[in-house]
DNA sequence: CCATGACAGATAGTAACACTATCCATAGTG
DNA sequence: CACTATGGATAGTGTTACTATCTGTCATGG
């Protein structure tokens, strides 16, 4: 298979593809001379992959890159995969927050019984989010309408995330015993990889979908008079 | 308050915090003369929800700004809030998915009793997702090396998604009781954009946080002799 | 056997995005 | 009154993910 039969096989423009290629996204086909390389299924089968992790699971493709090296590497561990995967998920780069919140995002996974490790970018993106939820000051809002702020957020925040955190751990037993335990290696590091980078959108879709529906719902529970009540009875526009 | 003051307050530099006026995520303060603004602690506080909703919640500045009209909107419904944070965080733009998923949808939608608008991004993201998953085809791999392809892998999606579902079922309750019922409008509507953009991140980073503890801990349990345990029983290297 | 088109690989160009810097006339400040 | 800060506009910058062009090579049908 050659580069123009590789991108409508896959759908993926041959420009793009040799891009792919120079990223190392995608291993370079066998040369069959200096000017004709020949590409096997594999090449669809990443380059599926590789649009996936791009388009569906936002990844950069600096990001992708990393994560798939680690796909075609054997010395790799299987843990250290899924260190790649988060680590390609992560939100906060290396930027470091202050530290402010490690004393709390300890205590809340020493609560839950997660035993994470100390450089775990996940525990960056937790103290991060932690900062900025409970900077956005809920209460501030009313509070400039006439009262003191009732609280710090902070602790109310964490208290929040129990709900949370339940509904994951009830998630992860699935998701480990799902896990194709003794396929071979490329099977089993793939669904690692899936299961971790596309699964989180999976689970923000659903989380969406349950949110419209529960949410309408809801409203339709409330009675007229509340103030929240009030601008939800008002017809929608257009 | 004047710009350079409401810079050092938020952290954000001046000419950063212009380009927002100019996109409309920041509505301009009172003028006093020409050249002379006044800012005041609303604009302080709106500029910790827009750093939220960029750097945290991941949203372009156009979705942001999208979001933030809503919120000083008081004819928007909040329905439409929350409708409107959805589409932020919609990752399917416009680009139509074939439709070929849509019964597959439907059908999953159905199972699980959500009643969902039919024009719902979060609908066209799921129709995405399976795509993506099911195109993975992780049985090819095996099946390249010597069997054929053992099934059609979209329904085993499918039916791999309850577990999602009946996570974000257990949640979704949670979260529809914790809407500060009663409170001032502003306040709603912030709430429900927090909750549903931050808290969307919130979900994945402790699922990322989850799956560490309980990956490491399914490791430990498994009996040397796998394909899987020989992997991940090679000590990590570094 | 050779014109024609596809190909590999490299380099340069483009479009979108999120700022960032500069400019200008005016305002407040010591 | 010198001087810095300001509001508003416009232009420039750096990054990302491609996309187009170029050069020389290859293969294949007439």
């Amino acid at each position: 298979m050659r580069i123009g039969e590789l991108a409508r096989a896959s759908g993926v423009p041959s420009a793009t593809i040799k891009w792919y290629l120079r990223q190392g996204l995608l291993p370079r086909g066998e040369l069959s001379a200096p000017n004709q390389a020949d590409y096997g299924v594999e090449h669809v089968r990443r380059l599926r992959l590789i649009r996936a992790l791009l388009e569906v699971g936002g990844l950069s493709v600096a990001a992708a890159a990393r994560v798939i090296a680690t796909l075609d590497d054997p010395s790799v561990s299987l843990s250290d995969v899924v260190g790649v995967a988060h680590g390609a998920l992560a939100r906060a780069g290396d930027v470091a927050t202050d530290g402010a919140m490690d004393p709390l995002v300890d205590a809340f996974l020493a609560r839950r019984g997660w035993v994470v490790r100390p450089d775990s970018p996940a525990r960056q993106d937790l103290a991060q989010l932690l900062a900025a939820v409970s900077g956005l000051d809920l209460s501030g809002m009313a509070s400039a309408a006439g009262k003191p702020p009732p609280a710090p957020s902070l602790e109310q925040v964490l208290d929040g995330l129990d709900p949370y955190a339940d509904a994951i751990d009830q998630l992860a037993a699935s998701e480990i015993a799902s896990l194709p335990i003794g396929a071979p290696r490329d099977v089993v590091v793939q669904s690692v990889v899936v299961g971790t980078v596309l699964m989180e959108q999976m689970l923000g879709v659903l989380r969406r979908l349950a949110q419209e529906h529960y949410f309408e719902a809801a409203v339709r529970m409330i009675k007229p008079g509340d103030d929240i009540a009030r601008t939800m009875e008002r017809p929608r526009p257009r």
